[in-house]
DNA sequence: TTGAAAGCGATACCAT
DNA sequence: ATGGTATCGCTTTCAA
């Protein structure tokens, strides 16, 4: 392949004027000139070497994704968003499933500065720990998705953006929308290991349930699936709780899922058992993946404005990277109710 | 960060010494020299740059991932594969969703090269135009999957390996399945527009009919998607060729759906008609995503070895990336069957 | 066994 | 308006 002097050769200029050109500093230069730069560059099909400008600038034109699985349909919709956005600013996306592995995360970040990316996007992974915070330390800018952390959590001033949905909103919208619709026997259904985002909507849970006057009835149950990043897992978890679900007592006629997979699976498992949905017990999930409207009934569920909230990481990204000592801020997003079949249509009336 | 030079004037050595240690040419070295490199790579934190080693060698431990969209659940299912192959052989994956656009294939290909990327798998999509073939010409390493395009469409040799299931073997399989279960008014139902593994899908399920004699009533019913890319459109599109489907004469016992998400479309639909399945109606789909087993009844589909293919996806790249004289091959792997509930329990018995 | 120096392909400063 | 050249961090050949 053709380089600069090849090209500089081709038509009798030196290469710092060809590299002008490339950096479209054209014009103080004579309109001949570069058209005969232009011209070679056409016939020798010249394509700069990004890695050579690389290796000069410090930049490359690359951002990290860092998500738990690939496979989880909100990662899949959320990365092809991110995709998106990266392409609008000339960017491309290097992928790494991690599976929520401190071994696996320190291998990516590590290859991040071996690869001279500058900055990453972490979805939805406890960013506390302590590879994370060396490599904010030695540079890397991050932007975590979804698991907003607490301050103190991070003894102080976290060394990255952070951008989430609402959590706890998003549980107290879920849980507001089942009682509203007349159910009290409030059950949130859960994987048992905690990350951020969990508890903060099983707060909302509580917030809301406590605002009616429910915070005696409502419970949590929760169940341990074999691997917590996986969809497949959510759902077959979800599935093996409806048991779990229809032994409590009193049986609930109301259940919020941590997400929407398990969900789906929760309301398989229920229909196995002869429950109907939403008639003798309503579901509604948190996420909105694109499943969720497909499943029978179709199950109402809570959404997060991915769009917005990515366009935003990529802005900070791009901005922390020409400016590594703007402070990082955290930024929250309302999520918004998307009604379906899986809530019973009761009482609609206004409660208390 | 500290560099080669760094390490060099803290260990009292040449840069030549530390670039020897780095390549683990070893052998010949004093160990106390090499005792005292190590130790001055660690107090310095020393990370050799690899956008410099690039410049030198020309390699980058980066694969390219060509996608349709990431949001398909078989393309997810596909990526983790690829990014774990990736990881065992110590490479990175730059992802690009490309909706099937001549435009964002062309812009990926590009931005492959200047990011020094040597090896790129192309997923699903036709590589007979222009700028693949171009891509091939000037060096670029390609292997696709599923697509697999008949020699003279290439005019000739195509330029790049190739690794698909035998679609035509999928469309027969599940066909077979169909008629072994007692099915006599077969349908395949597909989008329409046509891909290289679709039309083979259609083959086999012509030659199964044939087979068994039923080639007169066999027919294909398709409907066109908004975007023949998406997973959802594919789900909606199944949902609104289920009316179709009713209305052909006479109403088919079994279809053969052209892939998954199109089934789980078709059986939603079916069910809102009324239709039991599979008392009343057969599906089967082909390439087994999550959510067939989900679904309710879990949908009968036909499997491709994921981690095989994409083991020697990755084994041919490497070496043809290594030798780039290695003529490129077509490797065919065979499906498999996986049955569930969405299959009437007919006649058993083996027919003809 | 270790070191010196050329070179990979750009950029950018300083001349002219 | 254009050109010369040091430089980025590493690899590799050749010399000592």
């Amino acid at each position: 392949m053709a380089n600069i002097r090849d090209v500089a050769n081709h038509a009798e200029v030196s290469v710092s004027s060809v590299s002008n050109v490339l950096n479209n500093r054209t014009d103080q230069m004579r309109p001949e000139t570069l058209a005969r730069i232009r011209q070679a560059m056409l016939e020798l099909n010249y394509q700069p070497n990004r890695i050579a400008q690389q290796l000069k600038t410090g930049q490359t034109r690359m951002i990290g994704l860092l998500v738990p699985s690939i496979v989880n349909p909100s990662f899949a919709m959320l990365t092809r968003e991110i995709d998106r956005a990266a392409k609008a600013s000339q960017y491309r996306v290097l992928l790494g499933n991690t599976y929520r592995q401190a071994d696996e995360e320190r291998a990516f970040l590590e290859d991040m500065f071996a690869h001279g990316v500058k900055g990453v996007i972490v979805v939805a992974t406890a960013m506390d720990r302590p590879h994370f915070v060396e490599a904010a330390r030695q540079g890397l800018v991050m932007v975590n998705y979804d698991s907003l952390m607490s301050r103190d959590t991070l003894n102080g001033n976290p060394p990255f953006d952070s951008v989430s949905m609402d959590n706890v909103e998003a549980g107290r919208l879920a849980t507001e929308h089942l009682i509203q619709r007349g159910c009290r026997q409030l059950v949130f259904v859960t994987e048992s290991s905690l990350t951020i985002s969990r508890s903060h909507k099983i707060e909302g849970f509580f917030v809301a349930a406590k605002e009616h006057g429910l915070q005696q009835s409502a419970r949590v149950i929760e169940g341990t699936a074999k691997f917590a990043y996986g969809d497949a897992e959510m759902t077959e978890l979800g599935r093996a709780l409806a048991a779990k679900i229809l032994q409590a007592c009193p049986v609930p006629d109301g259940i919020v899922a941590i997400n929407d997979a398990l969900g789906i699976g929760l309301m398989a498992g229920l229909r196995d058992a002869r429950i109907r949905i939403p008639e003798d017990i309503s579901v509604i999930g948190i996420d909105n993946i694109p499943l969720a409207d497909l499943v029978q009934p179709p199950m109402s569920s809570v959404i997060p404005p991915l769009t917005e909230m990515v366009n935003m990481m990529m802005k900070r990204l791009l901005m922390r990277i020409e400016n590594p000592s703007l402070a990082p801020e955290a930024f929250l997003f309302a999520p918004k109710l998307i009604s379906r079949q899986s809530v019973i249509e009761g009482e609609k009336q206004h409660i208390r």
